[in-house]
RNA sequence: GGCGCUAUCGUCUAGGGGACUAGGACGGGGCCCUCUCAAGGCCCAAACACGGGUUCGAAUCCCGUUAGCGCUACCA
């Protein structure tokens, strides 16, 4: 019987790395062993999920090239078989009605907190007659289902943590169906999980705490549990879990900067994952070749998004000019400089000429510049990028941007009243040569067009440049 | 607080009793290439959390300490 697994994120938010990264190992587990990746949308929390929220979900997977093979099922369908099993449970006395109220309990937690010590449900609904939960249900009072805890020794083997066991002790008799019928999550994961059959459940770090539960969950409903592998979580810089405040987490941030699908899916699958060894760069194949449970990493991983742009440059580069037509239309238009459906391959043509005259140009003019003297870091880099308007307007604050930078007084006159010539010879604007001079006196080497096209690609800031200029060159 | 999980360079990691002078990659510093702003090559700095065991021998096994994280809801 090959495995099946499932990834089940709540619609509540965007597709957060994390998730994706669950759902990354979850697939990649699945072609490994042949198994089948059934995806789940948890909507039972009714407050916090919209369908809004779903669609941003499957679209993130679909751009990562993650594909389910059954689903997406929707858990809100499967609500009758919830408060079934909870049924089941409470007539097989597992499980028994519980009719303190929120507010009841609320206050004894408070109260425990205050006291400094913790607290726990003590069972006071269980010890309730038959009578007095007959006279409760006819008064019409509200009610949720508790599950009565056996005292056991919880104990799962977890295939990234190894042996784990608890106390049943410790847990409280919790909450499986709420007064308005609708279960929790515990309940409806085991009880979806057992319906799908799901054979491996990959999941966070943060579910290892819920699992007791679970697998008693599964015991009581009469079911074996699955296998349980969970992945650490992802970290940000400050080894906090990675949240909104940390900056871009949502996959479609990086979609939006440029980051290719495959080097986010070779990058997350390497943050918690090691095939062992020294590889990095593996494509879709190797990963799912090398792919195994037991090279997952048992600690927390922080979030690097510098080596992420490192891997997406990889990726970049090895991809053919013609792939890259794509990716940098999508961004062109995102930015406004073209419209969402326009071919654009005539623009980069023109673009292409355009920038090649300037750039011989450019290099005409600075190659009375001794390039021994001109040393740029990435400091004097963002001064010429500042350099653009000024270049246009104010010929002195140009020369001396060029100064700072490490261009002697005389270079930088030079410099300027060619440039000004060749200009206006060709009916160029001085801002024109921004881009073609920085190149010039970083490298002294002149760029390809392409290439300059590639570089593009993944570089936001860069992607704005182009669209600037595009727009320049339209007017 | 209780329970659980975790602990190798700043970061991702290799290594799982002798092969360790602890390897690779990102990032940082330096140098080179100067058809590349996407890149590439070379060099440098940079880690086994701490304390006890076990052992001839420990980054590797055990215990403790510390620290971090997670859970402790009629959220998922």
């Amino acid at each position: 019987m090959t495995p099946r697994v499932r990834f089940a994120p709540s619609p509540t938010g965007y597709l957060h790395v994390g998730g994706a990264r669950t759902a990354l190992f979850n697939w990649l587990f699945a072609h490994k062993t042949d198994g089948t990746f059934v995806l789940r949308i948890e909507d039972t929390d009714r407050e916090r999920s919209t369908e809004e929220h779903t669609k941003v979900i499957l679209d993130g997977l679909d751009w990562l090239g993650i594909g389910w093979d059954e689903g997406p099922y929707f858990q809100g369908a499967y609500a009758d078989q919830h408060r079934a099993d909870a049924e089941r449970l409470l007539a097989e006395g597992k499980a028994y009605r519980c009719f303190c109220t929120r507010e009841e309990l609320d206050a004894r937690r408070a109260e425990a907190e205050r006291a400094g010590s913790s607290f726990r449900y003590d069972r006071r609904c269980r010890r309730l007659s038959p009578d007095d939960v007959k006279a409760r249900l006819d008064q019409g009072l509200s009610f949720t289902i508790r599950f009565f805890v056996p005292d056991e020794q919880v104990a799962w083997n977890d295939a990234v943590h190894g042996p784990i066991q608890i106390n049943s002790q410790e847990l409280d008799d919790f909450v499986i169906l709420r007064s308005d019928g609708s279960a929790i999550y515990n309940l409806a994961v085991v009880s979806d999980d057992i319906a799908m059959r799901i054979s491996h459940v990959i999941r966070g770090d943060d579910h290892v705490s819920n699992t007791p539960k679970q697998i008693l969950l599964y015991r009581a409903l009469g079911h074996e549990p699955p296998v349980f592998a969970h992945v650490p979580m992802i970290l940000g810089p400050d080894g906090k879990k990675l949240s909104k405040r940390h900056g871009a987490t949502a996959v479609g941030d990086y979609r939006d900067q440029g980051i290719f699908p495959a080097a986010m899916r070779n990058f997350l699958a390497l943050l918690g994952w090691s095939p062992g060894g020294d590889r990095e760069i593996m494509p879709e194949a190797e990963l799912i070749r090398l792919f195994s449970l037991e090279g997952i990493q048992s600690k927390p991983a922080v979030f690097d998004v510098a080596k992420l742009e490192w891997m997406n440059g990889q990726y970049l580069s090895a991809t053919p000019a013609d792939e890259l037509l794509e990716p940098v239309r999508r961004q062109l238009a995102r930015l406004g400089a073209t419209d969402a459906g326009q071919d654009i391959r005539p623009i980069i043509d023109a673009v292409k000429a355009r920038s090649r005259t300037i750039t011989q140009l450019a290099e005409q003019v600075a190659t009375r510049i001794d390039p021994s003297r001109v040393r740029f870091d990435a400091k004097g880099e963002q001064l010429v990028r500042k350099m653009g308007p000024q270049f246009r307007e104010n010929l002195d604050l140009a020369r001396r941007t060029l100064e700072e930078v490490g261009v002697d007084q005389w270079s930088a006159d030079h410099l300027l009243e060619r440039l000004k010539d060749v200009a206006e010879q060709q009916g160029l604007k001085l801002g024109d040569f921004l881009q073609p001079i920085r190149v010039v006196l970083t490298g002294s080497t002149v760029s390809e067009p392409v290439n300059e096209l590639l570089a593009v690609v993944g570089r936001e800031r860069s992607i704005r440049r182009l669209a600037a200029y595009l727009r320049d060159a339209a007017a």
